[in-house]
DNA sequence: ATGTTTATTGATAATGCTTTTCATTAAGGC
DNA sequence: GCCTTAATGAAAAGCATTATCAATAAACAT
């Protein structure tokens, strides 16, 4: 691993930010980059890549891989805390869910074996109603 | 896209299904790849691929893509126990454990959102007793 | 059995996302 | 302005996966 990043504010980071905050949506790295340099903002693509790294690792932004093994990043809209998500895997639809019991789940189970520091990561996929109404029609 | 595939029963379609049988755990192509030439069973890494893409359409084994953006394989019909995993994260160290209680969770959350046909993805991190040990004294 | 058809195989090349490298640039502090 | 070094970014490397295409071998007919 390189330098921690994030100690010093620049053009670049700021401008990535700013795509994101104004994306209700995941988008990839590669939009990101293309939506910048639409508008101007020419950052490097590498650039890109990294602050999207770093605002993931410091919680400001939310990472999932879709099914194409890309990884799709949006900004978190409740700030309020740890959450999951519901995703179609079909269409993508996202739907953010709290989950107070997983957390208390993980923290027993964790500190029953002995562990501490405890995090986690967990994504459910499913049928969203509406690929689901689609593939039923299709059957017939 | 090429022709379909699985009109024909070949000796490389049942190695590849043979060792996906045997593991009860979910692996990554280039896994089961080394899996079948360590065990004798010469089997072109594109084969595996495509043999495991023809497996998934048809439905008899599950994907996911981990958080590396690689495609994961598991026979299907976890009768066996779908688990999840406490791992440490300095050693690796991990435990196998149960959660019906996320099981349902999920379920309960799909459902409520209109999602159908649900499965989810989850792992624990933390630090292990020794790790954590470990790591108090080196305070001093 | 033998031949014919064509699905299947697999070594290799190509693709595409992501990370490294490393020389250059520019924040932040003096 | 000057210095230190975090940050940038073009190009190269890495890595999983897919496309190519000549060679092979199922399934089936003769």
């Amino acid at each position: 691993m390189s330098a921690k990043i994030g100690q010093r504010s620049t053009k670049q980071r700021a401008a990535v930010a700013a795509a994101l905050a104004e994306v209700d949506d995941f988008r990839s790295a590669q939009d990101l980059h293309d939506v910048l340099r639409r508008r101007g903002d020419l950052v490097g693509l590498t650039t890109v890549y990294r602050t999207l790294q770093a605002l993931t690792d410091s919680g400001d932004i939310d990472v999932l891989i879709n099914s194409d093994g890309e990884s799709i990043y949006r900004h978190c809209g409740q700030s309020a805390g740890h959450h999951h998500h519901l995703v179609c895997r079909k269409c993508g639809r996202t739907v953010e869910v709290e989950g107070k019991a997983i957390e208390r789940w993980t923290d027993a189970i964790a500190h029953e074996h002995g562990y501490s520091d405890i995090t986690h990561t967990m994504e459910i996929f499913g049928l969203c109603p509406a690929c689901a109404r689609e593939s039923t029609e299709a059957m017939s």
